[in-house]
DNA sequence: TTGTATGCGTTATCAA
DNA sequence: TTGATAACGCATACAA
């Protein structure tokens, strides 16, 4: 111990510490104290001053799949890149929980129980064990959930404001002139799709066009040539399809589009409400109107919420919005059907 | 405290910690210790349980970068995902600390002391600070660096196979009858590069065929169509190129290739030693010959090194092999030039 | 089978 | 300006 080599205790303490009560240290003492420190390669034991000190500076950050986000998951990949990049920003680190992290499965009672191992924790996945995080949450654990969440009322999460982006489109594709519009979805009852679905209809309603929505649960076979054409006939200009994990929407939209022959924005108008998935992305494909969901945004803008809860403080903005993507594949409706 | 709500507090950790020491305990109280733990989702502070007991079941996982995996996506994102699952695999969660956490960095002193919270930690990165590391080292903490590092004697590390793969795909190209073959790699000291460069050299010598190897600094001008007919006019009939971050020799040479109008495998034969970047791989582009990282097998032998260096245990094997893949664009050499 | 006492290395409070 | 001393929450040896 450097006090032995140094003359005190509490003083290395004061000294290698932060000193944050700003308690005066007479200069000799300091550098005493610091030269024995790097002579004897002293450290401050980081376990003990966190035990001292009622915390760790630790986020957790859990999600309910079985192994850490992969391939499959791939949408996950950028938010952890905000996550991480804003809790290094705020000197935390981050502790990673998965379904089967040591073993256990989410749902398992107490697998949650985990987390508090961490000062707070955020959560992330399609399903949650709503029990164990209510339990979580009631003894006043701050949690926050990535992606909107109205199971759980007491449960802080922060999402993506899909609801204003997609109406976003909409108002695009309405100045452009078109009239009808018809909107594919797959049959999900994700939150992303409910609120994309729900701003199309807002906005649609609002810009005084007619908005036609498809609900279908499998987009591949039901989204055909023969419909395209069939909604032409009826007077849809433009079609509008959702992002999803898979992507079905928009590709049976666009593959529907190609294999009627028609070609955008030249015979129709494609907007797609966020990504395109990786198979039809790139050159070779044009770049879809819609817009860009910023995902590590959303990581960065959960932890905030996070830190906010942990120091009682306000101000963490719930929503992060998106950005508007112009693409090539709308433009003004043609002269006549 | 669960204690109030069972009946003692030596049993609670008794329950609820390990019981190493095979004590037996009354099936009654057992449940009742586990129940209360779960009302009030009381869970043993990991800080206070290293201090006593020096261990937590926490590995860490300390990457150099800045930001864990932004830039490096395709490189260090599957290492994780390998780590992860053996760490939970061996009942260990993870914590992820920042190389720059609160706007410091990791080479700055103490930087690493952090790391000390967990039983041991993963480093992981180009460039190590390596006093800083020395310093762990020196007090005994266990910590294993994943890639080769022969700058830190002391420090263990697990790596990849490089040579031998390399090797392979010569030794492949051999079989096919190639006598001269060329082998891009830019000029760079990474021990990855070293080690393949050393695996072809020697596979070759060993299969008595000539290669020769170009170092260069821009692959981009420097490897042209010219620059692969001059190689044919001197017999040269097949090509390998190493990988690396930005797969620059690889994307050179497949370009100069197409420039010159060869096609691979009837005109000359291409390996690659690694994977293909992004941009060039998927459909529209031919799979090359060479071999697979195994980069999430190279995860769970860190941690695998790692949890043995724990618990004092031996036989953890430091070199991860990668997986040859046939691909399509090495064959035979044309018969005559 | 369970409870008591002690120590782990810091920080924080209070005296000196 | 510096030194005792009491938590912090747990594990472990030991006593009951």
């Amino acid at each position: 111990m450097a006090r032995l080599a140094g003359v005190s205790q509490t003083t290395v303490s004061l000294v290698l510490g932060g000193n944050k009560q700003g308690i005066a240290i007479h200069e000799d003492t300091r550098r005493r104290v610091l030269q024995a420190a790097d002579e004897l390669g002293y450290v401050p034991d980081p376990a003990a001053r966190r035990l001292a000190a009622a915390r760790n500076n630790l986020l957790g950050v859990f999600s309910f799949t079985t192994t850490f986000p992969t391939a499959v998951e791939h949408s996950y990949y950028p938010i952890l890149v905000g996550v991480e990049q804003e809790a290094a920003a705020q000197g935390y680190d981050l502790v990673l929980f998965t379904g089967s992290s040591a073993g256990r499965r989410a749902a398992a009672p107490g697998a949650l129980d985990r987390v508090r191992l961490a000062d707070g924790c955020l959560f992330l996945g399609r399903h949650i064990p709503a029990q164990e995080l209510r339990k979580l949450v009631a003894h006043g654990y701050p949690a926050v959930h990535i992606g909107r969440r109205d199971e759980l009322a007491e449960l802080a999460w922060v999402g993506v404001d899909y609801a204003a982006a997609a109406a976003e489109v909409v108002r695009h594709l309405a100045d452009f002139g078109h009239h009808r519009i018809a909107y594919v979805r797959e049959d999900d009852d994700a939150p992303a799709s409910t609120d994309r679905e729900q701003g199309f209809r807002d906005a649609a309603a609002g810009a005084g066009v007619h908005g036609g929505v498809v609900r279908s649960a499998r987009p591949a076979t039901d989204i055909t040539a023969e419909w395209v054409r069939a909604r032409r006939d009826e007077g849809v200009t433009a079609f509008v399809a959702e992002e999803t994990d898979t992507g079905a929407a928009w590709r049976a939209l666009y593959r529907a589009v190609a294999a009627a022959g028609l070609e955008a924005p030249r015979d129709l108008s494609l907007g797609l409400l966020g990504s395109p998935p990786a198979d039809l992305n790139g050159p070779g494909h044009p770049e879809p109107t819609g817009f860009d969901v910023p995902r590590a945004e959303l990581g960065a803008a959960a932890v905030r919420l996070l830190t906010s809860l942990l120091c009682a403080r306000q101000g963490a903005e719930p929503l992060v919005t998106c950005a508007f993507r112009p693409g090539v594949t709308a433009g003004a409706p043609p002269r006549s059907p």
